[in-house]
DNA sequence: TAAATTATTTAGATTGATCTAAATATAAGA
DNA sequence: TCTTATATTTAGATCAATCTAAATAATTTA
């Protein structure tokens, strides 16, 4: 069995690997906040246990065994903060650092059961996709916020981070997801959005938040 | 934040003092199975902590507040099995090992929506009682099927382990909670029991087997 | 009570996960 | 292309959690 430290690594470099080519030591020391030696280090372990490939300077990449672990620790988070959401009524903003415990534990009767009272989810409380049992994921079709035109209709779809401090914050703008918003004005000086909500009113997104939604065309 | 290591410990120390007057590093060693030596070794971690009290080459207690933290992952870990089986429909033999890494996930709002969920139950899934908030835990009224004597007429009330192996022995033989039997004869050469179950028909148990029911006495 | 057994502590080592600092390689810019 | 900046690797250290073996204390037995 993989530690929780190896899991988190496996799950870390899957996710890196869905939105970059290549994936730098350098990535993956930001994203767990750890020291560039330290996942040099644990990348010779990956290495020999033989779920990730990587030659001296080069950028890592998952073998198909790394890439299925790595899908199977997604599913179970995504299935559990699922079920929180769902079945228990905890808001999308709580869940997330309770599903990253609960994905490490090993119990194929828990989340098949969770799956099966949930009638076999295909999107989380944050809008990404579930892997199935084999580890194969939806390819997901938005762009940020961020990159919207002026006058273009978009709905929220996801969000790029799942942190309670975001979702908080969101919630209290009263954005969720299939939330429409049309892009007023783009400020140039600071990229911040000026928006036309569905009830008229309007509100202003720092381009800190317009980088964290997910948002796709929708027809006017 | 105490590591999974050190809260399982703690919950060692607190269940052998719930069966025990002297706790002793040997015990806390064979449940945990690890070293005397390692248990040492953390006995003095935890006395820095103030969770423990010990003098030297004496047994092992609980301060106040270590009791309270025992108790609260005790909690999380009954409240969570309760859930997983009221809840979710899981068989009493498979909640034990999940709960087991449920109570080390830190968080409030999860464990009492569960418990506002189960609508606040007092006892787990194997007959245990949920400590309350402040740690309070009520004190079971038992003895062991082991020393029911001959003609005595007694109900389950629960299990002295959570093993899936011997819940599901029990399930296997359709012994579950409130099951009622009556003793007919106990063989002095290996202290087998000789049951009359409620369907009339008769069952043998091992010694092994009444060593971990916890019945009581009723009214024939 | 002396000897034997059992329990606890100490010493020294190992493994996993992490760090900082320094060395080395790669990539970017002038 | 040469220099500079960035990324990766290596070296050496620390900390938590474990082990075995040996020393010491406490308990039980004869
Ligand atoms: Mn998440
Ligand atoms: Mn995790
Ligand atoms: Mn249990
Ligand atoms: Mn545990």
């Amino acid at each position: 069995m993989a530690s929780n430290t190896i899991e988190n690594y496996l799950k870390a470099i899957y996710s890196l690997q869905q939105k970059q080519e290549k994936v730098n030591i350098t990535d993956v020391s930001k994203h767990l906040e750890v020291s560039a030696a330290t996942v040099n280090n644990m990348m010779q372990k990956l290495k020999k246990m033989k779920w990730v490939k990587q030659e001296k300077y080069q950028p890592v990449t998952l073998t198909v065994e790394g890439e299925k672990r790595a899908a199977m620790i997604i599913r179970k988070h995504r299935i559990a903060e699922m079920y929180l959401t769902e079945k228990m009524g905890l808001g999308w903003e709580n869940v997330h650092s309770i599903a990253e415990e609960m994905e490490h534990i090993d119990s194929s009767i828990l989340f098949d059961r969770m799956d099966e009272l949930l009638d076999y989810p295909k999107y989380d409380p944050h809008g990404s996709p579930i892997p199935n049992k084999d580890g194969k994921i939806v390819k997901m079709n938005f762009h940020l916020l961020s990159q919207a035109e002026t006058g273009s209709l978009v709905q929220l779809v996801g969000v790029e981070d799942s942190s309670k401090e975001l979702l908080e914050f969101l919630n209290q703008k009263m954005i969720r997801l299939g939330t429409e918003m049309k892009v007023l004005e783009i400020a140039s000086f600071d990229k911040s959005l000026l928006l036309e909500m569905e009830e008229k009113d309007t509100l202003v997104l720092s381009s800190k938040v317009c980088n964290a939604l997910r948002v796709i065309e929708v027809e006017k």
